[in-house]
DNA sequence: GCTTGGAATCGAACCACATTAAATA
DNA sequence: AGTATTTAATGTGGTTCGATTCCAA
C-alpha cells in the first residue's frame, strides 16, 4: 500500500475502505462500490494523508490534512505546537455519493488536489445518486438512493456548531476530549445531543431514546450471542448488544453525564462490533460482517491508546476471555499498560494505578459473571437433561449410572 | 531476582442417542 | 415431481483430566 490507489495503481488514493482494506481513488471507489448492494454498504472514509495506510478519523484544520489516530497522536499528541491545532472529525460514508455530496460530508473535500481536475472529478461530479439509482433499476436502485441519502444525511456540516471545535492533545480524544470534537451536526441524534451516531443504522439506534436513557457505562457489557444477533435483531435492538458489566470493570471509568454517555455510547457501538480499530469514529454504523472481521486483521493500537481506559472488547461469543482481548490486537495493550510510544507524563503513575485497579475490578466481575449457553435444539437439551450418566458421561439405557438428573440417586 | 511446587483455573474430551439433514430408491 | 426409506451427521450436559496460570515460599 502507499500513496496510489490499490485498485488502479494510477491515481492517488483518497478514501479508505475498511471492508476491502484498500485505499482507493475516487473513481475506483465509485466503481468498486457500485458493483452491488453489499459493496455499497461498505463504509469508507478518507485515508490518512500522512501514513497512507490507515483510515483517517480527524482532519487537522490548520494543516489541512486528514490523519489516522496514530498520526494524529504523533502530530498532535505531544507538547509541540500541533497540539493546539483545531481538528475536525472525519465522517464515513456509504453508497455512491457524488463529489458534491462528499463535499457536503467533508467541507474540506474540495481541498483535495485530485478533486476538480481529474477523471475522478469527471466521474464523481457527473454522476448523481439518482443517476446511479436509475442505472441499477428497481429495488436495487431504491437501495442506492437509500445509501446515498445515508451518506448525505449522515453529515450536514453546515449545521456544525463551530464552538465545539476541539483542540489540544489527541491523547485522550475519546476519553475527555471527544465531547468537544467537532462532529457533524446531523450525526447526532435529532433532538438529543446524547449520542453521536453515524449512518443509517446508527440513526435507528438514536431514535430509540430508551437505549441511552438508561445507558450507564457501569452496566454495559459487550455481549454478542452470535452472528445472527450481531447482524440481525441486535441492530434493531441495540440493547441486546450491551448486557452487563465490563466496561467500567476493565477500565474503571464510570460515566453518568449525558455528554459522556454520548461520546462513549458512540465508542461502545463501534467496539460492540468488534471494531477495535475504532479509527472510524464516525462510521460506527456499518455493522457489517466485513468490518467486524477486520478486527483481527487490522488491530489498531492507536485507538486503544486513545480510548484510554474507556473501552473493553468482547469476543464474538460474548465470553470475554483474555484470549479474546488478545485477538483484538489493541486489547492486549489495554491490559498491559502504556503503549511503547506513550511519552512519560505526570499522570502516568495515576493512570497505571487506576488501570490496575480497573483490571482487578474487571477480573472480579468476570468471576461472578454467568455466561448463558445458547441451546439450538430444545428437544435435545430436554433429552440430555434427563439422561443418566456415569462420571458425567451418558450411559446406555439400562446400564448402571451414578447420576440421574431426575432422581439424584445411584443405581448401585 | 530466580526457582519450585501446590493450588486454582480453563478448556477439550467423553459418553448415548434422538433429532435433523442429505442421499437414495 | 413427489413420497418413502436409509444413512450420516449433529448436538445435548455433567464430569474428568491435562495444560496453563497464579502465587507464595
Amino acid at each position: 500500500m502507499g500513496y496510489m490507489c490499490d485498485f488502479c495503481g494510477e491515481q492517488r488514493s483518497i478514501v479508505y475502505c475498511r471492508s476491502d482494506a484498500a485505499s482507493l481513488c475516487l473513481s475506483c471507489d465509485r466503481n468498486v462500490h457500485s458493483a452491488n448492494a453489499l459493496s455499497r454498504r461498505h463504509s469508507r472514509t478518507l485515508v490518512c494523508e500522512r501514513c497512507n495506510l490507515q483510515p483517517a478519523f480527524v482532519r487537522c484544520i490548520e494543516e489541512k490534512i486528514s490523519l489516522c489516530p496514530n498520526c494524529d497522536w504523533l502530530g498532535h499528541g505531544g507538547s509541540n505546537t500541533g497540539s493546539t491545532h483545531k481538528r475536525q472529525a472525519v465522517s464515513c460514508y456509504s453508497g455512491c455519493p457524488s463529489a458534491a455530496e462528499l463535499s457536503t460530508i467533508w467541507p474540506f473535500f474540495l481541498d483535495f488536489p485530485l478533486v476538480g481536475d481529474s477523471k475522478c472529478e469527471q466521474i464523481m461530479g457527473s454522476m448523481s445518486i439518482n443517476e446511479v439509482s436509475r442505472d441499477s433499476q428497481g429495488a436495487q436502485g431504491k437501495k442506492n438512493i437509500q445509501d446515498a441519502s445515508v451518506a448525505v444525511g449522515v453529515t450536514n456540516i453546515q449545521n456544525v456548531d463551530k464552538s465545539t471545535a476541539w483542540t489540544g492533545s489527541s491523547m485522550l480524544p475519546y476519553d475527555t476530549k471527544l465531547q468537544n470534537i467537532e462532529l457533524p451536526a446531523a450525526s447526532t441524534c435529532a433532538g438529543s445531543p446524547k449520542l453521536s451516531c453515524f449512518g443509517a443504522k446508527g440513526q435507528t439506534v438514536c431514535e430509540d431514546d430508551s437505549f441511552y436513557e438508561n445507558f450507564n457505562m457501569d452496566e454495559v457489557d459487550l455481549s454478542i450471542e452470535n452472528y445472527d444477533e450481531l447482524f440481525g435483531a441486535a441492530l434493531d435492538n441495540p440493547e441486546k448488544l450491551f448486557e452487563n458489566d465490563d466496561i467500567d470493570g476493565l477500565f474503571g471509568m464510570e460515566i453518568s453525564g449525558a455528554d459522556s454517555n454520548c461520546q462513549d455510547a458512540h465508542l461502545m457501538e463501534g467496539s460492540s462490533m468488534g471494531r477495535i480499530n475504532g479509527i472510524q469514529p464516525a462510521c460506527s454504523t456499518a455493522a457489517s460482517a466485513d468490518s467486524m472481521m477486520s478486527c483481527k486483521t487490522e488491530p489498531n493500537i492507536c485507538f486503544a491508546r486513545q480510548a484510554h481506559s474507556s473501552l473493553s472488547f468482547s469476543g464474538l461469543t460474548g465470553e470475554s476471555s483474555a484470549g479474546d482481548y488478545q485477538d483484538c490486537g489493541a486489547s492486549s495493550l489495554l491490559l498491559m499498560g502504556e503503549p511503547p510510544w506513550c511519552p512519560p507524563c505526570p499522570e502516568s503513575s495515576n493512570l497505571a494505578s487506576s488501570r490496575s485497579n480497573a483490571v482487578m475490578r474487571y477480573k472480579e466481575k468476570k468471576k461472578t459473571r454467568k455466561f448463558e449457553k445458547k441451546v439450538r435444539y430444545a428437544s435435545r437439551k430436554a433429552r440430555a437433561d434427563v439422561r443418566r450418566r456415569v462420571k458425567g458421561r451418558f450411559v446406555k439405557a439400562g446400564d448402571a449410572y451414578d447420576y440421574d438428573p431426575m432422581t439424584p440417586t445411584r443405581s448401585y
